[in-house]
DNA sequence: TTTCCACACGCAAACGTTTGCGTTACCTAC
DNA sequence: GTAGGTAACGCAAACGTTTGCGTGTGGAAA
């Protein structure tokens, strides 16, 4: 089991120093022809590899980005990071992954963790406690030690950075829009509580539609759920025999959880019923039926996410003050569970 | 825009040496006890965290582990992810991943990259393109620098090294056995082409499982997908009016297809058509009828495998010449697309 | 007063790179 | 023969830590 070669061996065998290995590496003119072949021969004789760490340490960078997501098991989620990993390869970048499953204390210990040393910047949603709690300190400390930070999805109004949002309360307004315009009146909403950022924007969105439509909200048509893992019960007492034309989700799986309990009762979607949710995921796609449904462009938050950051990375510090906020559209995709109703 | 503070500057605000600095901090006794707390509420102020660049190139380990999956749009992978976080973030481990697309090129690349020095030691599953290709010199370069690799799931025969994995055929031949069990006689199998490892030994289970039955296997019977991503037309094809009573299908998504073709064609399932998946992910669960599946385990699968790699890692060298297998029990979890039929 | 010891701290090397500049040695030209 | 130039290379510092060992200072014991 050999070790890694490093400059200092290539020099000693060629009996050079390790300057005269570093340059002639580098095509240095400095070097003579003869020396820089027989190094370069060697070096790949024995797989040379720069130590990135030690060039890390040199250059004051690592060129790799930071991503800190609330769960990692997520579809929407993944979809980011997989426009963030496009972006970062394309321009030399490493990714690390981090999940702070939602919980405040992992946030500020992955943040903490990977801003001593292991990235240059960050790309980060924060945890549903971060946004309970209202401590922001970890990324505050992060921004003042030098480190960009781009927040995504559920960002932080007080923290002024770049930030790469749906704007939420559109979305839910065209998702409830599209409700009220195939004929539904009656338009139930599944969302989350107040704290979660997305959740409150989309719930104002529903709103807003409905006032456009001249409809009196109802509360008893408003759902707020905290316990997101067992939500069934929930919804199932919640839609049971009420009057409703139409259930608007804010997620995939309220949506799923919707039609399963509506099915259980006995209606039918979407002759009965339509649904709509949020998010473009797996479960929307291939659900029956399949699921009408705003999607956030994941890949495309994740693209925008990462040249944002990159730009502050490598741009002179002299502009590096302006904070710019960046608002992907959301896109309606039709599919089987919203029909035209006869009324 | 303060900068990162070091040693460097704490000890010349102090106006003492670096070493007193960092012993300070590490309470040595060696230190008065003046120093030390003058030094520690310094640090503190400042908010001083020890470069984790510089501790790797002194120390020669990162402390963090490098994951490298196939995809990370994909449950199953990311519940791996899972298992490996919890495991690796109570061991103090540091866990990056990077996803390979399902190119060998990427794969190469984000291991090399790993490799050289960003972490110390690898989980990972090959990408289809490497399965193909059987060009492993990149694994083999990577565990003949000293640093171990632990395969997980899509695993390579060839390469000597920790492996975890479930016992694919035993799996497949468990789903399949209960199909039969449950008196489905006429059994199709959705498969991937043979060259993908766990499609192959879920093959084999499935056949296994026909014999031990007495049945004879049929080729009509078996459809092997090679374009993953436009399956239906496929499978719809292959199912209409086929004489069958049950779909064993060696992956989520097939399953899910396979109920919305047969669904299309008229067939009601599971009264009609039994249909058992592999791999317990959000769509199974969610799907309506819900999907009866096997379980893979994906977090055990990350615990066990993070485990053996940290094992390695910590162990001496003496005994770092032994390589395990895992194998991770399956499971039957029963669910609404089974049923018992009445011949 | 001398000797010794312990305490408190600093020095320097090491991890693997890069790079500006200094240093050879040889050649050319005058 | 000497000055000057140039090609080819080495030195050393720097990035931020850690740590064994050396060093200076003081006090106490003899």
């Amino acid at each position: 089991m050999k070790q890694k070669v490093t400059l200092k061996q290539i020099a000693k065998e060629l009996d050079v120093s390790i300057s005269t290995v570093s340059k002639a590496l580098k095509d240095s003119v400095e070097i003579s022809l003869d020396t820089r072949q027989k190094v370069k021969a060697f070096a790949k004789l024995y797989n040379y590899k720069p130590n990135n760490i030690a060039l890390s340490l040199k250059n004051r960078k690592t060129k790799t980005i930071g991503v800190i997501i609330p769960e990692i098991v997520h579809h929407f989620f993944t979809t980011v990071i997989g426009g963030v990993e496009k972006v970062a390869n394309e321009k030399g970048y490493n990714v690390i992954i981090c999940s702070s499953n939602n919980s405040f204390d992992k946030e500020v210990i992955n943040l903490e963790m990977l801003a001593s040393g292991s990235a240059d910047g960050f790309i980060l949603s924060v945890a549903k406690e971060t946004q309970l709690k209202k401590d922001y300190h970890h990324i505050e400390e992060t921004m003042n030690q030098g480190m960009p930070v781009v927040l995504f999805d559920r960002i932080i109004d007080e923290i002024v950075c770049d930030k790469v949002i749906i704007d939420d309360a559109k979305g839910a307004q065209a998702a409830t829009n599209h409700l009220l315009s195939i004929g539904c009146r009656k338009v139930a909403i599944l969302t989350t509580v107040d704290y979660i950022s997305v959740g409150k924007l989309r719930t104002n969105g529903y709103l807003r539609a409905l006032r456009a439509y001249d409809i009196q909200e109802e509360e008893e048509l408003i759902l707020k759920i905290e316990d997101v893992d067992n939500c069934e019960a929930e919804i199932s007492e919640f839609l049971r025999n009420k009057d409703i034309d139409a259930v608007f989700a804010v997620n995939e799986l309220f949506a799923v959880t919707a039609a399963k309990v509506l099915n259980e009762q006995g209606k039918k979607i979407p002759d009965d019923i339509s649904i709509i949710g949020f998010t473009d995921g797996i479960l929307s796609k291939h659900f029956i039926p399949s699921l009408t449904t705003i999607s956030q462009h994941g890949e495309d938050m994740g693209i925008r996410a990462a040249k944002l950051l990159i730009d502050k990375l490598e741009g002179d510090d002299t502009v590096s003050e302006e904070y710019r906020t960046v608002i992907i559209d959301t896109s309606l995709i039709q599919r089987q569970s919203t029909k035209k109703t006869k009324r």
